[in-house]
DNA sequence: CGGGAATAGTTGACACATCATCCAGGTTCG
DNA sequence: CGAACCTGGATGATGTGTCAACTATTCCCG
């Protein structure tokens, strides 16, 4: 694929060293258990998915509490089709309606309802609390950064050149960063 | 808004300082692109995902490329109708097959066809290639260390005291030791 | 003005994960 | 022995993610 042109000419695969092998999987398997918790702590104890609590951040961090469907889909990096299943399974439950929009008559609206604003309200402690008691209470100051820069490092690298086009519905716009993620409020 | 702190209040909210929020929102950024990517490339160019790959590993990686449904499910983290339902799925197309197993009319193997085989060969090199240009290409030996110590913290944490019981049918009986921890995980 | 092309969004089919439930084969113990 | 219970595993419903069409608007350009 196009990521996969190499510098050498042939076909010699280039195997983990041990050393990264065992950060390999140590990485796939915390990730993967991380996740399901955090997930399975949101569902149990506020009642909504960690996607919808993404899409809920974006709708309380902007002004009037609604944001165009392609919007959301840039700053959650997702595909527009998830987006809009989404947001019809998120309707359904009134958690957010849609609307149509003067001004381009093929765009519609995301809102926020008082349902919806009520649930983020009351799954954002307790998952800032989990992320806390899970993540940060584990590592050392000096690791938070060191985990900072190598996720930056792995992201900028999956988001430029060959790679970053894959993303279909989606162009990787740039300047990106309006990250959805919740984590701590600078208090207000 | 939801992110204010009320001094008063008995449960306060232990919010992200910044530092962390900015590790932890690069974090997850990174680790959901660098698991589509990886997913996408691995179903595009070997035409299985990446749960394939991973239940095919476990086969191959037995001398007898045949392993028991609960086994796989503990050596995966896998809830035990997530395995039933993927073998199923996985048989059809002809990657594994199941067999009976004698000692235990209950029981049953899944074991590694021919196709199961090869499509793992075929998918295994270009997939490690993939990790080290996206990873480690990308981070220095100390980083690497540094992820996996991180990684192994965070993991140790999910894995002790109540977090870990949560897991509906894979339970950790044999080895793991399950000492009992203040702090726990939700507040509850 | 008219006819592509691009854009915004939806839809349907399918793969996947989770949950609750069910069931058959073992185990324990009176 | 047999009833209660435990275990290994399958199944169906439901929610979620992806891909490939598809519709409807708007844009561009002659």
């Amino acid at each position: 694929m196009m990521c996969q042109l190499f510098p050498y000419a042939e076909r010699v695969t280039r195997w983990l060293e041990p050393e990264q092998q065992r950060a390999w999987r140590a990485y796939v398997r915390m990730q993967g258990e991380l996740n399901a918790h955090l997930s399975r702590q949101m569902s149990v104890d506020s009642d909504i998915s960690m996607a919808d609590f993404a899409v809920l951040v974006q709708l309380t961090d902007t002004p009037d509490e609604r944001v165009r469907v392609l919007e959301l889909a840039r700053s959650l990096h997702w595909e527009k089709s998830r987006i809009s299943h989404h947001v019809a399974r998120m309707e359904k439950r009134g958690l957010v309606r849609r609307e149509s929009c003067g001004s381009d008559g093929r765009g519609s609206f995301v809102v926020l309802t008082d349902l919806g604003r009520s649930a983020i309200e009351a799954a954002a402690p307790s998952h800032a609390e989990m992320v806390q008691k899970l993540v940060f209470d584990q590592i050392t100051p000096a690791e938070v950064g060191a985990l900072r820069e190598i996720s930056e490092k792995i992201f900028a690298r999956l988001t430029t050149g060959e790679c970053a086009a894959v993303v279909a519905g989606c162009d990787a716009d740039d300047a990106v960063e309006v990250v959805p993620q919740e984590g701590g409020c600078p208090e207000a």
